[in-house]
DNA sequence: CAAGATTGACATCTCAATCTTT
DNA sequence: AAAGATTGAGATGTCAATCTTG
């Protein structure tokens, strides 16, 4: 996804900006203070950004999505070299439905495989092969590379921490069913 | 888009938590150190959670998406009340396809129409109409409530000074070709 | 030829319906 | 009835091809 959030329209706004630099304003536009303005924008901003960069280095290279990558190695890392489809799907940000495609893909490529789980005939494990289990070693250590270069690096650790800090303050508003 | 940078399996791992625990390391994952992972883990989780809710929200309301009020308040609050397809696109973090689509889709709600540009006859300006600029203005300001509510007043103000900070740090490190 | 706009083909992702098992 | 997994339908988004105009 990337969507964004509207901003006020800059009259005949520059062709390469990432983020609108909104210094003209038209009167009556709604908006959110300029400090609040910048923090919001540049955080969807700077996501796309990312986002695509990371995804468009893995396609080319390992021919895998963020979200492949995500299954891939979580199967590949977990003790059992297994996880059930459910499980997959509840620590990623993906849907019960998305999972199964995707471990159809991997599956089709060889670097996952189906079997049933004993204990309850309703489940269903998505196992490790060896040769996913090479290419999420390979895959995840250039992913990482990439996120210490793109994100980690160009910041200092005190920011990093502050980072964290927000998330925290933002995340875990959603009260269950 | 919601991707998620893969995490070393929590066996197991609960059902409900937007970001996993990552307490239970299994030897041999590669992993960002901790500082790292929680800025980067929860930048994901956090843009995923707000994101959604927004564009549940909107879509709820007002029939839109976070894209197409992207594109409808741009057009709305245009000094001139038009713009041409490519400078949507160049602003929005849209492709000009996608652009032209949603301004399909608008069009048909009777909220913008396209008129020939006189100056250059490849040109199509998206006109907003009193339809458009009228719900524009109340999904406009409902989103920014929204905004403010899930992201602006949790955090304090220093906090939303420093992500500025962070954003401008992150992003243009692209080299035009 | 390059630029603006549209279209077709395809990837990604979610929701709702379904089927099986508990 | 509820939970796990899959499937179908549809929304969102991109890239590449095309068509027109500069």
């Amino acid at each position: 996804m990337s969507s964004a959030t509207p901003s006020p329209a800059t009259p005949e706004a520059g062709h390469g900006g990432a983020v609108p630099s909104c210094s003209e304003v038209v009167p009556g536009a709604p908006r959110l203070p300029d400090v609040q303005e910048r923090a919001w924008m540049g955080f969807l901003a700077t996501h796309s950004e990312l986002t695509r960069g990371l995804e468009a280095g893995l396609a080319e290279r390992f021919g895998l999505s963020l979200s492949a990558l995500e299954v891939l190695a979580r199967v590949a890392w977990h003790p059992d070299g297994r996880l059930r489809m459910n499980d997959l799907a509840c620590g990623a940000l993906l849907s019960q439905s998305r999972v199964s495609r995707l471990v159809d893909q991997l599956a089709g490529r060889g670097l996952i495989e189906r079997s049933a789980c004993p204990s309850d005939s309703r489940g269903v494990y998505a196992h490790i092969t060896d040769a996913g289990r090479e290419l999420a070693g390979r895959a995840l250590e250039f992913h990482f590379q990439e996120v210490r270069s793109r994100f980690v690096e160009p910041l200092e650790e005190e920011q990093l921490r502050l980072l964290g800090e927000v998330w925290e303050q933002l995340l875990g508003r959603c009260p269950g069913p």
